[in-house]
DNA sequence: CCCGTTCGCATAACGATGTCATGAATCCGG
DNA sequence: CCGGATTCATGACATCGTTATGCGAACGGG
């Protein structure tokens, strides 16, 4: 009744293959036939697997959620939680400026060759999330934050960060007012904005600057 | 020299036609044939006046620039540069909802197919900025801000509004914090980390809501 | 142990795509 | 009124996503 032989690596040989072409040649290079090509197969193999290329960029971007979710995992909680969620933040644009074409798939809207996301892919997002808030509650926990609303507190976090990350892959922050200094700037603003006092909010920015160059 | 005979109205008419198709059909319908076809013509037309898909594509996009420079510029400049400053978010958050596929190209990466913004469109992207450059002016003026880098203010206020809008149209924001509850806070968020007090930055987003429902 | 069944995937085809070569039709400067 | 220049319609590529067809390999019952 279930008769298979050759399942083990095709799946992620595609996959993989596909993130690569994506990532060295752009959206451009994202065809049936080159990924097949690549990956030592025929484009039947892909729709035996992924009923298609939708399916198979839906299945990157899940890949995108893993990667996502181990840079956040890679945070951990110390005794200041405002440094742990600027860290968030800092793990949050590594990856997105690490895996970019990736990224611009997961949240670049439905432009690319018809695919749209899933409820469920978009569901897969938002529990990236679930870090912050917790550490919206710890920050709140430790009197830095006010208590009102963490979940309301880590959305406005993720949402600044997304901003800045799109804006920076998309070209758009240069040279007096980069990318790295918009993002310091912000962060710091973020967490006056969540309640936090100035002077020690500028501290734990800085401090999570040095845990970031210290991580992987 | 210049022979040119019926030049009036197709270049406008291909890129209606493209602006139409995107918006009512989604990415999918943005081909050549079925563009030029509603237009009337042929796909040669499309390759004299805009040399390819892609530069259609890029005239789109300046459409879409266009149509921001609007809704920004029907912001006016009142006694209460802070409620100015919300205002100016509120109308580019409309834009977006307003012209979401055509926002989705200007700042969605170059996932759509074989295209990507030259340094001219970026530049005129960040012309957008101008508006919110010269309120921040007004508003550390008027000694709501604090005076430091009013640039830099303006960027954080593009950065974060633009993270919402993104996340919105992507639809990754949902109903216990839907976008309109986060867009509300964080416009007051964002006045309060540039400098204002609280409750004069609650009451000047409110009145800017009350402006938002006057205009156009 | 062996064979029928069942699935995986390679081949090849189909419609549609972006792009370009060709050529007819048209306008402008002289 | 004419000749060079330019627009655009036609048709031909190469390539795209997708699918029908078919072969070969792996299981399960006898």
């Amino acid at each position: 009744m279930s008769p298979r032989r050759s399942d083990p690596n095709i799946r992620t040989g595609l996959v993989d293959a596909a993130a690569r072409l994506l990532a060295e040649h752009g959206p451009r290079a994202l065809s049936a036939r080159r990924v097949a090509t690549e990956a030592s197969s025929s484009t039947m193999a892909l729709y035996t697997h992924f009923g298609g290329m939708s399916g198979l960029v839906r299945a990157m971007v899940r890949e995108g959620f893993v990667r996502l979710e181990q840079h956040l995992s890679a945070v951990g909680a110390t005794d200041d939680p405002v440094a742990d969620m600027a860290l968030l933040g800092r793990a949050y644009r590594r990856n997105a400026l690490a895996n970019s074409h990736l990224y611009s798939v997961m949240f670049g809207g439905s432009s690319l060759a018809g695919f749209s996301l899933s409820e469920e892919d978009r569901q897969a997002g938002r529990y990236t999330l679930l870090h912050a808030v917790e550490c919206a509650i710890r920050c709140s926990a430790a009197g830095r934050f006010s208590a009102i609303h963490p979940e309301l507190t880590a959305s406005q976090m993720w949402i600044a960060v997304h901003g800045l990350v799109t804006l920076e892959l998309g070209g758009y922050l240069i040279d007096p007012l980069g990318a790295d200094r918009c993002f310091e700037a912000q962060l710091v603003g973020l967490m006056i904005g969540a309640g936090d006092e100035p002077e020690a909010a500028t501290r734990s920015v800085a401090a999570s600057e040095q845990r970031l160059e210290h991580m992987r």
